[in-house]
DNA sequence: TACATCAATGAATGACCATTCATTTTCTTT
DNA sequence: AAAGAAAATGAATGGTCATTCATTGATGTA
């Protein structure tokens, strides 16, 4: 057959099956079959299972990576920055349900093999969360007794578990403006009300 | 034999097992061994694997819901009542890593039965944060354009990520108090600079 | 057309492991 | 102490896939 790039046809079948049965539910046949492929086709491409996995967590975060970059480098304001990486990230999320799922429950999952993995790609992503902190801070727009590797992790993961929910819920609760318009408010001014002024 | 509940006995192995290899890695075989209980006498206690991992979840989630409870009940300032939660919360998954492994891993996994499950104990759970919101609403301390259902899944899931990043690193890079300290600020008063002091 | 090279196929293999159940051991009652 | 009941055992079963590889098909070359 004259394939039209199998290893891209397969990572795309493989990541719809993956979101929708989880990785270790997920057959080699099923993505076969998916893919429009016979099984042994599969092992032409990739060594094995989880190399399917990383493949198609690669090809997608990277992705995400070079877009959310390219947005941001055009606004010069930290607050801002910030918010764009929220509504991008929630809007992603929301659109690639698959990849969603994916990032969400399968990488949380082969604890080892997986371990090592994250330092690479993943890292990379939630750590534009800490430039953009370090940057606000220069700019002394951002409090200075915050630590950027914890506001990073607190910050990916409350968009990580809001858009979890997006996936488990099938009714559709909060759109991406209002869910990302909360987390903003949320992160840049907190949850106190502003007049009042504790002692 | 003589035994000393068996059924703890298994819990307690089932969620070493669980959290060191991971619910589809893990072997029947090894909760038996870890147990010193035959393979077979474990059907004798549940039903089945995933059985097992419910009964783990149930159990714990139910402990620390009754705890954190308890720690809450004393105190009348919302703001403090977040601290605590947030403190209790990361206490809990740095001392119990078993506990936060089965529950930020394993918990994200099956899908289809997780889901109608989750809408049980762990609904519970987040729910606490919710309520301390709406508490914090009605006595005008907290802001009322925050949405106390997006708000809660952003602290639960900013929670979630720190306490899973301690376990992914080997070496611990922030006590509980500074990573507490850290999120409550966070949370309470956002990243901005500001002018008014808390507290 | 004949041959060579490379890609694709899918049935067969073999390892793995949850679950069962016939048997053994321990406990209770009389 | 003996018999019956209950609990525990662990080897055997049966089903499930990931992975392999002998075979087939396609493409290019002369």
């Amino acid at each position: 057959m004259k394939a039209v790039n199998k290893h891209a046809k397969i990572i795309t079948a493989a990541t719809k099956v993956f979101a929708k049965k989880g990785f270790f539910n997920a057959r080699i046949s099923d993505i076969a079959k998916e893919a429009k492929v016979a099984d042994g086709t599969i092992y032409l491409y990739f060594n094995n299972k989880i190399d399917i996995l990383l493949s198609v967590f690669e090809e997608e975060i990277g992705l995400l990576i070079k877009q959310t970059r390219k947005l941001l480098e055009a606004e010069p304001d930290p607050r801002k920055k910030l918010e764009i990486f929220v509504v991008k990230h929630l809007t992603t999320m929301k659109k690639n349900k698959n990849l969603a799922e994916v990032m969400q429950i399968e990488l949380r999952q082969t604890t080892k093999l997986i371990k090592e993995y994250r330092n690479s790609k993943f890292s990379e992503y939630v750590d534009i969360i800490a430039e953009i902190i370090e940057l606000g801070q220069q700019q002394k727009i951002f409090r200075q007794d915050i630590l950027p590797n914890i506001a990073k992790r607190s910050i990916f993961g409350a968009l990580d578990e809001v858009s979890r929910i997006w996936n488990i819920t099938l009714e559709t609760n909060y759109s991406v403006e209002e869910a990302g318009c909360q987390m903003i408010k949320l992160f840049i001014s907190g949850i106190t009300e502003k007049k009042s002024i504790h002692r």
